[in-house]
DNA sequence: ATGGCCATCATGGATGGA
């Protein structure tokens, strides 16, 4: 089975992309972020036309996240557990035999900055629920934007990078906590490879120049590591007309 | 040296993204 996720920066404003894409590669399960639409306007019709369920949790302007899969949806969670959000950023769902976490982590902005403590005190909750709730021998995927990048081999100039959001030590202590709890950063279980970016900026015609993050991730438990055959980066959908900033990142697993 | 793009809401320009 295929499974895919997909920071689109807003859904509507990519719809037609996306439901071309979505008709082409048949992913059976697809976790979206940036979707920037209220849960009333959610675009379902043309997603269900394809053949898929689709939950999704959702905010005027900012942030959202959905999970679509060709599989019933169940037990949908939003949120994280002791944590009030006003952002809508954690969808979690059963599907596909999978215990699957949509996650938009918070950008983070600068260091130091009010948007910066929201984002440690964000993984802090995420990790703290999963660590209370979470299951590591069960099959579980926590996938979506995490907004850092795991290590200098994820990032165009490492040097330029240090210590600054989305590479400090800080975030990356948290990434590596939810890795301790019991989770494999599946892209790399296939390659060591340096620029293997999945977001690139809009600006300076960065993608061209090669200048991108490795930020949007699939983190699986240990049942699902024997079963991960591929992991890989969909940069054609980076290019074209009106694309997303991100690249959408696809996984492949072996039947159970 | 700085910022250079894009989406949203709204209809100008601020905010946010990463």
């Amino acid at each position: 089975m295929l499974i895919a996720t997909h920071n689109v920066n807003s859904l509507r404003a990519r719809l037609a992309r996306f439901t071309a894409w979505l008709e082409r590669v048949q992913p059976d399960v697809v976790c979206l972020q940036e979707t920037k639409v209220t849960d009333d306007l959610f675009p379902k019709e043309p997603i269900e036309a394809l053949g898929y369920h689709v939950a999704f949790h959702g905010q005027k302007t900012y942030n959202g996240v959905a999970i679509l899969s060709k599989t019933p949806i169940e037990d949908v969670v939003a949120g994280i557990a002791d944590f009030e959000d006003p952002q809508a950023r954690s969808l979690s769902a059963t599907t596909a035999g999978l215990r699957v976490r949509c996650l938009y982590v918070p950008n983070g902005k600068e260091i130091p900055s009010d948007k910066y403590e929201y984002k440690k005190a964000w993984l802090d909750a995420l990790i703290a629920e999963t660590r209370a709730s979470w299951d590591p021998s069960q099959p579980v995927v926590l996938t979506g934007d995490f907004n850092i990048a795991p290590d200098e081999r994820d990032l165009w100039d490492p040097e330029g990078w240090h210590e600054k959001v989305l590479c400090s030590t800080p975030e990356r202590e948290r990434l590596q906590a939810l890795l301790d709890w019991g989770l494999t950063d599946a892209h790399r279980m296939h390659t060591d490879e340096a620029g293997q970016y999945t977001w690139w900026d809009y600006r300076q015609a960065a993608f061209r120049r090669a200048m991108g993050m490795r930020i949007d991730l699939f983190l699986i438990s240990a049942p699902l590591v024997p079963r991960c055959t591929a992991v890989t980066i969909d940069r054609q959908e980076r290019k074209g007309e009106k694309p997303s900033d991100h690249a959408p990142v696809l996984m492949e697993l072996n039947d159970a």
